[in-house]
DNA sequence: TGTACATCAGTGAACGCGCGTTCACTGATGTAC
DNA sequence: TGTACATCAGTGAACGCGCGTTCACTGATGTAC
């Protein structure tokens, strides 16, 4: 009935797991759960369950949920920056690049819905003390230095900041409309991101 | 011990309850535990307690937890419909009336973070089944009217929709934002809606 | 090459918790005669 | 005015559930001599 060798549980699972990758295993487990339920509903017990372990092995590699929840926004973050890096730079920078990051924005948060929640709502652990540090950090710098490029050489500081205020609440709100239902999903209306028809 | 008159629980309530309307009681505590906590963590246990009734005495007026739920987004509703008009009204309409609208919507969020997040987490009943029937219909309809208001007179059915959805995306996003940690809640900032500095 | 032993990644049972909901009930209130 | 009775809003005990976390454990692996 036990397992003689050190696979576990290989009948639960489609791939099995082995020895050797289980943080991995779960990380990756959590982001498959997420695809279909939300953060809230999220639970250590069923990752572990979807990996095919017990819940206790998860304490071997996270000392709690919460920072098994952390690695996952992890994950969530560098997405969204890679996402956000590769539309600039297919659109070749600049204005349209710029339009670019905002519609990655958009489609990253409607493609990865819980994930997405789950990495604007989630505070980084608490030792990190840096208030610049979020989670969204890189993504917030991508945003800054498009905003640079798109503004005059002299533009105030304040004007730096107003637009990518403005432009980053622009896109989030899209965002967050369309992942709850209030607003219908339209590629045309994704589209009019940049265009500043107001 | 047991209670002689038709009073309950009068010990651990500040304002005691008695029959007639614990409907009401009810959803003020909702509303009351939601300016402290997450809608996530509400349990209908708690509000029982906090109105200082059984658990049990809570399914004489509401068929489900749930339903007590949308009865505190009804609520909700109003009061964001309210705040949006008042301040409408107080501007005097027009464009200053369209922007005065939207910063009226982030301060409410701001003043309710919880029972916001509900209200636009939460969908109607499925009896319900027009689309358009959201509980944020009120406030949506505002916006439409505010909409045509500013557009001139033979503008294009089109124009109206981008120019709603988008001016709802910019205040969603920036109370959002806010409400999430990401963005500092700053009155400079509020003060900027309506001023198209993009 | 063989053996003793420390390390390490798992296991399964158990804990206490709060939840939404159901059940049979009780006691006060209003109504019919 | 008094009495019988239906109604109705509450009670408390109980249900099954899944959760995060702890505990003592086991068995395979790697290392020292």
């Amino acid at each position: 009935m036990k397992p003689k060798d050190n696979t576990v549980n290989i009948e639960d699972s489609e791939r099995p797991y082995h020895h050797g990758d289980l943080r991995a295993a779960l990380i990756k487990a959590g982001l498959g759960l997420l695809a279909s339920q939300s953060a809230d509903s999220l639970s250590l017990r069923e990752i572990a369950r979807k990996v095919g372990v017990s819940p206790t092995a998860v304490y071997r590699h996270f000392p709690n949920k919460q920072s098994l929840l952390y690695a996952l926004c992890e994950l969530a973050a560098n997405g969204l920056y890679a996402a956000q890096d590769a539309a600039m730079k297919a659109a070749g920078g600049g204005m349209a690049g710029f339009a670019a990051t905002g519609r990655a924005y958009v489609r990253f948060a409607l493609a990865n819905p819980a994930l997405f929640r789950l990495l604007m709502t989630t505070k980084p652990p608490t030792e990190t003390l840096d208030p610049d540090d979020t989670h969204v950090y890189a993504a917030m710098r991508l945003l800054r230095s498009n905003v640079a490029s798109i503004l005059p050489a002299g533009a105030p500081p304040e004007l730096h900041h107003a637009v990518a205020t403005m432009a980053w609440s622009q896109v989030h709100g899209m965002a967050m409309l369309m992942l709850d239902g209030q607003i219908p999903v339209d590629e045309a209306v994704i589209d009019m991101i940049g265009q500043a028809p107001l």
